[in-house]
DNA sequence: TTCCGCATGTAATGGGTTACATGATTAG
DNA sequence: CTAATCATGTAACCCATTACATGCGGAA
């Protein structure tokens, strides 16, 4: 289940930017996770309001405008840790193979030109994911290296969709 | 969004295979599409209730024990059709990244483990399309073309996914 | 006649998106 | 003073999962 991971990226951030605010860690959200889970205000604030309610983090400084500061608790940083080490695959639905499982429905030239189309899309990604990996200024901490490899991973997957396209749009 | 997936996969595989019962295309989304687009009964049944009202698809028969054989409607294999060539990409949340993404709270050693068990599960679902690419005796209608593509793409993103994961291993 | 499989449905709960709503602070 | 940004929250709706509930038909 994707059950836990809005709870689980939330209390992560707050574990690596403490002093975060909601609307500090929205930003957080959509600048460095965006393509990895993306969250929006109205969730991020709720997750939140329940995760001090269940004491994985607390305010540690109220700011202007209401502005509340969290930092994790010495139980929410257990439990992120049982939860990043207990890894559960959980299953994963691709809109796009339904699609594709779905193309006998239209014409071949149809059909060629979805492919052609998510070609272009995949290597657009690509290229999206090339010019972050060039152009951020990565220092040599913990939490960079990981967000690196999280990229990377993104990059070899997209690799091999690209790969597959190529074939696929051979294929038929 | 994923929102109109669910509804363009009951009413494809109704195209696919007209006659169907809810209890038969529960079957078939077990079978053939699990690795796609899982369906629950609940949904399922919802959703061919919604399919029937907004006239996407019709009761050809009623058959024993209530069962309600379906067909699809002009409307509904226009609507199918539009959906399937007019794609838009949909975000994607990868609850396996967003862990990568925090394993920095973990010690580096605890952090290469759950990269050797996503390797591992990673190779474990590689090897179990292969076994149904060679087990799976295809005929050559369309519709099992597009299947073969579509696993192909499960083939190709995972062995992206496996170099990844021996690269990571050695990075961290 | 009894059990298994066929067959359909509802209710409760949680996660996620969009839209709405409100107000304080600061920079210009 | 005024506009942009900071800052938090609520309500309505849809999608998905789990569990519950019910009953018919056919095979042994």
């Amino acid at each position: 289940m994707s059950r836990m991971s809005l709870r689980m990226g939330a209390l992560g951030l707050i574990a690596q930017y403490p002093g975060s605010s909601g609307y500090d860690l929205l930003k957080t959200f959509n600048d460095s996770l965006a393509n990895v889970w993306p969250a929006t205000q109205s969730q991020l604030y709720g997750e939140l309001n329940k995760l001090t309610t269940d004491g994985l983090i607390e305010v540690s400084t109220i700011g202007p405008r209401g502005r509340k500061e969290y930092r994790i608790t010495d139980d929410g940083r257990q439990q992120l840790q049982t939860w990043l080490v207990s890894a559960d695959p959980e299953p994963v639905r691709n809109p796009f193979l339904l699609r594709v499982f779905l193309l006998s429905e239209v014409s071949r030239a149809e059909a060629r030109e979805v492919l052609a189309a998510a070609t272009q899309a995949t290597k657009a990604q690509l290229a999206h994911l090339d010019e972050i990996a060039t152009s951020v200024e990565w220092d040599d901490s913990d939490r960079e290296l990981f967000a690196r490899i999280a990229l990377e991973y993104g990059r070899h997957a997209l690799a091999g969709v690209i790969d597959w396209s190529g074939w696929a749009e051979r294929e038929i």
